[in-house]
DNA sequence: TTGAAAGCGCTAACAG
DNA sequence: CTGTTAGCGCTTTCAA
């Protein structure tokens, strides 16, 4: 049980040819019966394991998928990522995955990796960066599906998964201006990426609907790095008229902020209103808590899973790319409100 | 550009072997220069991509790691495989992920899908049900290199990566009882796994030290499931005596219990001193801050990565089984402090 | 320093 | 229903 067997050691053993077996072994229609029992029990007890690499060559696919992430260690992105390969595994698709660490360059050197890999499948969610698309090219032109999530761009037939950034940035702004806010700040993210220019977009539209003025200093784009939290602070005490909400673009970016401020001796809601984006589990701890945006990620993967192995398999129409919208939720908490209920 | 491009191809236009191509390409000593230069640089202005199922069929090998982790979405759990990652990445390795969901036919599963994919190299962290290990012996016949992190056992020559538990378990304890505590909970993982067996034998050593009796109550095993915290919170009302002290394996837990025992009136740590595992980021949130045990996953992660690549490039001496041990960091916040300094 | 040729193990078209 | 026969594209031994 020391080197390895292969259909042709079974072969010759049970007098069939190589053919037969691999057939057999991949439930061929055409196999009798009786003979697919015979081979197949053999090579359970035999402790037969194909090979990939030989059948890979062979069929030029590989049961594979890639993704590209930002950053797979964030509630968000891992929630997403659980989702995919959960789904993956179900259908015995294997997930490699890597990280682009926000960097442009990462993630053309990683499509390239997963190119090579000869993935049946990529799935990306862009990196701050990015900016030109030329290293999807190869996988466009290999027919090879490409999916976009979350962060996304909108490239010819490649379908995108996300929630409506838009509307919920509308929503979440809305909210804060029928809870009395007059000039509220955004603490964005790069805006180059359509989730915080989508973001930014509703945060305006909800502005204007109300007939409120936007002034640049109503904007503050940061790479949402909570650790830079002194900046966005800078930001709020240098205002010439002091903001009476905050709107973040994520979670741990708003948290800091509160911590800080209350330490500060403000006090949330009543002075300063604030409410967060993607429903990230702290939101609920901190107190007071945090009002925010709910972003579905697992389901977000699941949906993302279903959709690139539907088109694997055929099921959907590759030419026609669909885009799917989650819905979002706005959850109101303590952090926003202005009739606070202690 | 359309149909793929093979070393045929480069061979028949720059009238060199296939041979050639290929000890180019792969940098061989034993080509000139000049071809060197020649073929590299027509093969990247040709656009040509190499066939790695080719490749590794040929070298029977794949510079592709298999991880199987309980679930990938956890802050621990997502920190170190964000440490492998990145590890991987930097030596050109992909990483295919894998979860259990804490089930053990799943892990076997999982295993057997990484093994026929031909990974390098396997690491793991088990699931909760994990009781046998025959699923590994392929690898270790194959001589795959094994290795185990966090969640670990301990096979004969398969490394293992993570802090020391017991000390651990032993520091949080004493901790409490240094603050006075004299009747402590522990709140278990299922003890069928190291870590939490471990932190629960260091839970009873500083018992014992400080003349503690230890009684069947003082322990309570579950699945650490923040959502059944009404299990936990049902033992602590039962208590005979009543509880001054909670050692939790993990924050979420501790984090669930602090915040059911506000509300009841119970006060933290004035009544009851509480003390987490792992310094999961809700930690340093919660009101009050969870004291905790800091459990560096990234770091982990990235000694795992690094350890793991050392056995594939042969820097390391296989046979002789290496265990790593982190420094793991008590971490003191308010939830477990005698005199309260608000 | 380069080339010829034999695999690596599986799949699939074609034939029977 | 089963066998024969070519590949799949790259690596590597052996020979030149």
């Amino acid at each position: 049980m020391d080197k390895k067997i292969t259909i042709y050691d079974l072969a010759k053993v049970l007098n069939v040819s190589p053919a037969t077996i691999s057939r057999a072994l991949n439930d061929h229609p055409s196999i009798s019966f009786s003979t697919k029992k015979r081979i197949v029990s053999y090579a359970q007890s035999s402790g037969y394991r194909i090979n990939k690499f030989a059948a890979n060559l062979s069929k030029q696919k590989s049961n594979t998928i890639g993704v590209i992430v930002p950053k797979l260690n964030s509630p968000f992105m891992s929630a997403a990522l659980s989702g995919i390969e959960k789904i993956a595994n179900e259908h015995n698709y294997n997930l490699i995955i890597s990280q682009s660490l926000e960097s442009e360059q990462k993630e053309k050197l990683n499509a390239k990796t997963l190119y090579d890999s000869g993935v049946d499948a990529l799935m990306v969610s862009l990196a701050h960066e990015t900016a030109n698309y030329e290293h999807f090219d190869i996988f466009r032109e290999q027919k090879i599906p490409l999916l976009f999530f979350d962060r996304v761009d909108y490239l010819p037939n490649c379908p995108t998964i996300l929630i409506d950034n838009k509307q919920a940035g509308f929503d979440a702004t809305e909210h804060l201006i029928l809870q009395g806010c007059k000039n509220i700040l955004h603490v964005s993210g790069y805006l180059k990426r359509n989730v915080y220019s989508d973001r930014f977009n509703g945060f305006k539209d909800a502005l204007h609907k109300h007939k409120i003025e936007f002034n640049p200093y109503n904007l503050f784009e940061t790479d949402l790095d909570p650790q830079k939290i002194d900046f966005v602070m800078d930001h709020i005490k240098n205002a010439k008229e002091s903001f009476d909400g905050i709107f973040f673009a994520n979670d741990a970016m708003a948290v800091a902020c509160i911590q800080t401020l209350l330490k500060e001796g403000v006090r949330i809601p009543e002075d300063i209103k604030i409410i967060g984006f993607n429903n990230n589990p702290v939101s609920e701890i901190i107190q007071p808590n945090l009002s925010t945006v709910n972003y579905p990620g697992y389901e977000l993967g699941v949906l993302a899973g279903q959709s690139i192995i539907s088109h694997l398999k055929g099921n959907i129409n590759i030419q026609s790319a669909e885009s799917i919208l989650l819905k979002h939720k706005l959850i109101v908490r303590t952090s926003s409100l202005k009739n606070n209920v202690k």
